[in-house]
DNA sequence: ATGTCGTAAACTGTAGACAGTATGCGATTT
DNA sequence: AAATCGCATACTGTCTACAGTTTACGACAT
């Protein structure tokens, strides 16, 4: 018995180094990158790289396109709109489920994570690539909170290391964090109450701020990485 | 120039292939598939027919273990709700959207598609491996018109196969053909009013009550089934 | 000088062989 | 007889080599 989890395969590994170098910054957006590179920098051969390359498209990481090649996602402002539509609707569900099925014990990891104190059961086994801060914290809860494998899934999947992509390029603006919590202790308060509507309510009306915001800063970043020397 | 499109590769064509067999029964649910029997199946070497295991995957039409294998999924009652309540997310959201960007044109098309008219340039042109009925087609469509390529691409990639999967074995209760010709009516004027609360409610409680329907479907599948001879 | 054609290079797609791992069966022991 | 240990088997994971495709560069003709 060499760990508790059955061992990692070469592909997993790869895999799990190349998002990390991608939303890093590591591996810059828009960058084609061949079966080859991958290899040659992590010392396996073809197989595992390609393979590892087909997971971050699946992921929504890269593109590809047969018989030419893969790059490294590269976000406009549309895609980003598409994101967060789509995460409306998914973290929408899930907290309204969450209303329904989250038992004390998650509630009072949810609030810890509130105060900065959370407990990450995922990351910590290793189950997942995403090193959550707090507002992640808060989000991954809550998914796991529907009781939904699907929705939990299809959002630690596919939602959260694209949006750590943009997000870990991107700042808040002023104000913005404090508004946040506010919204988080909105959302904390339907799910103790068990208030379905309510709590779905309260995590759109979060995203949609999250989404304003970021367009801001979206375009705050555009407007001056061009003037830059 | 061969096709229109770039020629497949061994890999699209046989996951293509095995997709199909999979919806259809051939193969059946819970039944483990190994690479090497996909290989031999369809006349290929082992690299393809892995590749299409791991997009089955990817697709949520199949489960794998490092090192073991892989099986066919096998949907209980409960995977059924939680797919039910993601599709309810995805295309409420899908729905709200259209009703603020469908084009007059796309808007013909849906009318159309309630007549069992539709055209499916998709399919046509052979970028699916989808192949809808009337239903099929008018869900298709909406996602489509949400001019959210994210949205779209999640829909039709990870949820209406596995919901075929399942709509292949069920039967529709008496009745609610006509109760979901209504509701796509409801949603199609929505849409036309260009009201995106409205059209978003209207397709939600449109999946909600295709929910209640399939979980009555279900209970007489798993009711009858046992004491088959 | 410009456009077109052909060739070469780089990459992906596929095949086949080898290595490693998990499972199940059978032999052995208690 | 039951349980445990070990071996054989079947499968996945990985590597290397080859084939096919696409792009890009350069030579040639106009």
């Amino acid at each position: 018995m060499r760990d508790s989890v059955t061992r990692q395969t070469l592909a997993d590994q790869v895999f799990a180094r190349v998002v990390e170098a991608i939303v890093v910054g590591e591996i810059e957006a828009g960058s084609p990158i061949s079966e080859n590179e991958i290899a040659l920098r992590f010392g396996v051969s073809r197989g595992p790289a390609r393979e590892a390359i087909f997971r971050l498209e699946a992921k929504g990481l890269a593109t590809r396109v047969a018989h030419f090649g893969a790059r490294v996602v590269d976000l406009t402002l549309d895609d980003l709109r598409s994101l967060f539509e789509l995460r409306e609707a998914m973290e929408g569900m899930a907290c309204r489920l969450a209303a329904e099925r989250i038992t004390d014990a998650e509630l009072v990891v949810l609030e810890e994570s509130l105060r900065g104190h959370a407990v990450r059961p995922e990351v910590a086994s290793g189950q997942s690539y995403y090193q959550p801060g707090g507002d992640q914290d808060f989000h991954f809860g809550i998914a796991r909170a529907s009781h939904n494998q699907r929705l939990f899934r299809a959002l630690s999947d596919e939602l959260y290391d694209v949006m750590r992509l943009y997000r870990f390029r991107s700042s808040l603006t002023p104000g913005r964090a404090i508004e946040a919590r506010n919204e988080h202790r909105a959302i904390v308060e339907a799910l103790r109450s068990r208030d379905p509507a309510r709590a779905e309510e309260a995590m759109r009306a979060h995203i949609r701020s999250s989404w304003r915001n970021t367009q801001t800063t979206f375009r705050t970043q555009t407007s001056t990485s061009e003037p830059r020397i």
